[in-house]
DNA sequence: CCAAAAGTGTTAGAAGTACACCCATGT
DNA sequence: ACATGGGTGTACTTCTAACACTTTTGG
């Protein structure tokens, strides 16, 4: 009696993409070329197919858009309001990922009209995907300051002044460099590579990278990461 | 072109019930005597209606095995591989809940094969059922160390002692009584009633209920209640 | 030589942890 | 009077937060 067809519904996938470009954070949304809301602002999103699990098509989704794979990408929430999508009963899974900005397929994401735009100015979104930015923004910052999650978005090697800008992105408010950078240094997550910042126009930073065993290791392991927040 | 009936899918709603009796957390969990899987161990479910919203389809759920409204329900995850449900494709919107054991309907659960099992010895469960309730307690961990959500499982008036039995239950592990309370305490969320526990069999310890105002206000303040975690 | 960003150390206060003694109650 | 569980204080250690000077580099 329950297995109705009416009872069935429509199962999407949207995602929130985020970006660090060195100064603020961002946001890859869609321009929509296509109905319904065509010209509006969307995140990126599709339908689960019946044959596909839902990690599989949340990842088929990102990577139609970015060629990316391999990416941490983590589920948010489920929305299920009833006229959520005026068009059509659908509930949507919402995933959000960080990706490094700079190793995206720019093309790609141009040619399904994917464009970068800043997290803070951004413009009106349909349906409900404003309250998912705000739901995967508040994830972010609440799993951030735990969790050593914000090297995902840099590239592979950093300086301690990058990730500061980062996390002084991601909480919208400074830091202290020497307690930052003392606190960073202190989880013996980085590596130091030896080189410098070359592109600095002062001093040269020092360029560290990921101890990936560490990483993996300590990963759940519930640090304290920003005290002030 | 994606909306076709055969991309549509059953959406299901599964609830990790918890609850405390004052010496371990207990699952309410269902004995089938109905297909498919009849005789087996599951979590209460059920689908969601194509004119209900989520939240409201989860909590008609709840309500139907425990009578309960206005209860502590809290979206955990949607698990959605292909093969979960082998009936039918199905994707389950999971939730957890956290109810205070003695004020449930213990007949309209029992009319429904609902019993209250101890968490830690609970049977097997069906489909991946097991992982839900896996992932359920980790939330629960991970949230009650940050949040005081630890007072939803337990009666109006309780004493600190009562908490704290409760908090060891969660983390399955002993807290030192002296620094429980003086960390409880200085949270300001507790108020003396005035009253002292009638069941004690020794000294009778004082009766303590939410600071309602304060709770609300603090609930997302992210608090760091178990610090040894 | 000046401006701009990177690197580093110290100190005071707060919070966390470990630990011991006294009190109230029922048997 | 004794066993059981409740209540409280103190000292030690660790973490946090605030803060200033020196170094490197490009222009």
């Amino acid at each position: 009696m329950e297995y109705l067809v009416e009872n069935r519904v429509l199962v999407a996938t949207d995602c929130i993409i985020f970006g660090f470009d060195g100064e603020e954070l961002k946001l890859l949304l869609i321009k929509r070329n296509f109905e319904p809301e065509k010209g509006k602002w969307s995140l990126m999103g599709g339908f689960l197919r019946a044959d596909e699990d839902l990690e599989v098509g949340a990842k088929r989704i990102l990577h139609e858009l970015t060629g990316l794979e391999n990416v941490y990408m983590e589920q948010l929430q489920t929305f299920g309001e009833v006229n959520r999508d005026p068009a059509e009963r659908t509930v949507s899974v919402c995933f959000f990922a960080l990706i490094n900005i700079h190793e995206h397929d720019a093309e790609l994401a141009r040619s399904r009209n994917g464009y970068w735009l800043s997290l803070k100015e951004r413009p009106k979104l349909i349906f409900d995907h404003d309250r998912m930015v705000e739901l995967a923004l508040q994830r972010l910052r609440y799993k951030a300051a735990l969790h050593p999650i914000g090297f995902e978005l840099l590239p592979e090697k950093f300086t301690i002044p990058q990730l500061q800008r980062l996390y002084e992105a991601i909480y919208d408010s400074p830091f202290d460099r020497r307690n930052f950078s003392r606190k960073i240094l202190s989880t013996k997550l980085l590596k130091d590579t030896g080189e410098k910042n070359e592109h600095g126009v002062t001093k040269k930073a020092v360029l560290y990278r990921l101890d990936q065993e560490r990483y993996q290791k300590q990963f759940n392991a519930f640090l304290h990461f920003m005290s002030d927040f």
